[in-house]
DNA sequence: GCCGATTTGTCCGTATGTATC
DNA sequence: CGATACATACGGACAAATCGG
């Protein structure tokens, strides 16, 4: 059960709409209405719905109603969308999911590691190669730097599970925000070696620095992902 | 001048930190002390970081304040973000733009169309086929389908300027929501013959669907980039 | 370790504006 | 025109996290 009631109203809503009890195009209840269902303000209501617009789950539009704009993605392509771990979006697109180490080493950030990652010159580092398999297939190769003074007594073995199930659970660190981007990029030698890229000469290259909740930027992560099955969602709104 | 205050105090603080005013780090004035600045409520200040959150510029940390976490983009690629025009994404990289259509037609959606498009069946639609060149090189092969009953009097001439200056001036519609999904795909023929892609055999696409104020789905859009220059920025929050 | 001051987070109630029907 | 519905804004209350004395 969420803590917060904003979140408690808005997981239901979501739910709601993924099952399709609200349908696309269908409207939600009136936000007066919500406030009595929910016994809550209207501010409350409005929060939770708020998050589903970010979502691109709903449109509001004035004075008429918020609009269901949610359509069930084709499970083809291995999507991602928010902050998740591998494990979560394999779990998230039904697939089965594993994972190689091949390298853990430890590394002090120089000029050209700094420039690249943003870690501050002098920052001790775990650096880790790992190969991520969906089905049995090599479809991402994953560099990760991680923050030492942050990320105590990280090992090859909770590399090969599940990072953020440490860091979230044991160390109880709470992961707050990601900035990406998204570039492509020619293979590498080192690509063709783990992955199976055929006559693919180019992979999607997702780039992103991670920042806890203490505003310490404790991350930096690389996931070179075979081009085709990838697949990165959006919603923007304008101005 | 914004005519909502959190949207001027919004544009205010963005302004600020993008001249580095606050400092990537820094942290911004407290909320009660904004309040006095701006002679507001706190909620009207709350509501413009929040803003500043969605847009990866600011991190808020509880009991202690807001930190700066913009830090200034590298300008040698093309950057994508929100809901931009073509022309307005090439002002914002510094670039200058130009624009060659290679077909204007008319079409009705088909059982093909639709399920690729999300247009229902039957609907009229414009269908474009542009070649985007920044600073003089062909960079993106765009291809637009409008819906006919909510873009009327669409003409070549204006699809060789700006759609979007037509749509939100003359027009008055609305833009609202987009939205995308970013893949890598084999380049065609067609992307051969309009871009110039040396050896390179793929293409980072960009497909969405925009939805206008009045909540219809007007456009949909496929953006077929040469690999290198291609940069999507993204920002996500964790749960 | 405790306490108080500061700062952000959540929630409420109300008033007013604006768009739709 | 009035009723409904979303949008903006205010002010206040209390909770939770941080920091310094």
């Amino acid at each position: 059960m969420p803590k917060m009631k904003f979140e408690g109203i808005y997981k239901d809503l979501k739910q709601k709409i993924e099952t399709q009890e609200y349908e696309f195009q269908q409207f939600l209840p009136s936000e007066n209405t919500m406030v009595t269902i929910y016994k809550c303000s209207r501010n409350t209501i409005r929060r939770a719905v708020s998050l589903l617009v970010k979502d691109g789950y709903v449109q509001s539009l004035h004075g008429k109603g918020v609009r269901v704009i949610y359509q069930p993605v084709d499970p083809a392509y291995f999507t991602i969308g928010g902050i998740e771990s591998f494990k979560e979006s394999a779990a998230r697109n039904h697939k089965k999911a594993a994972t190689k180490v091949i390298q853990f080493a430890e590394l002090t950030a120089d000029e050209r590691v700094s420039r690249k990652t943003g870690f501050p010159v002098g920052s001790e580092l775990y650096y880790i190669q790992r190969v991520r398999y969906l089905d049995e297939i090599a479809l991402i190769f994953d560099i990760n730097m991680f923050l030492k003074s942050q990320v105590p007594g990280l090992t090859p073995r909770i590399a090969a599970q599940s990072v953020y199930e440490y860091l979230e659970g044991t160390l109880g660190m709470q992961i707050d925000v990601s900035k990406r981007k998204m570039t492509v990029e020619r293979a590498t030698q080192i690509d063709h070696k783990y992955l199976e890229l055929k006559d693919y000469d180019f992979l999607a290259v997702v780039s992103g620095q991670i920042f806890n909740s203490e505003g310490i930027m404790f991350e930096y992560t690389q996931s070179r992902h075979r081009p085709d099955y990838f697949c990165f969602q959006d919603t923007a709104t304008r101005s």
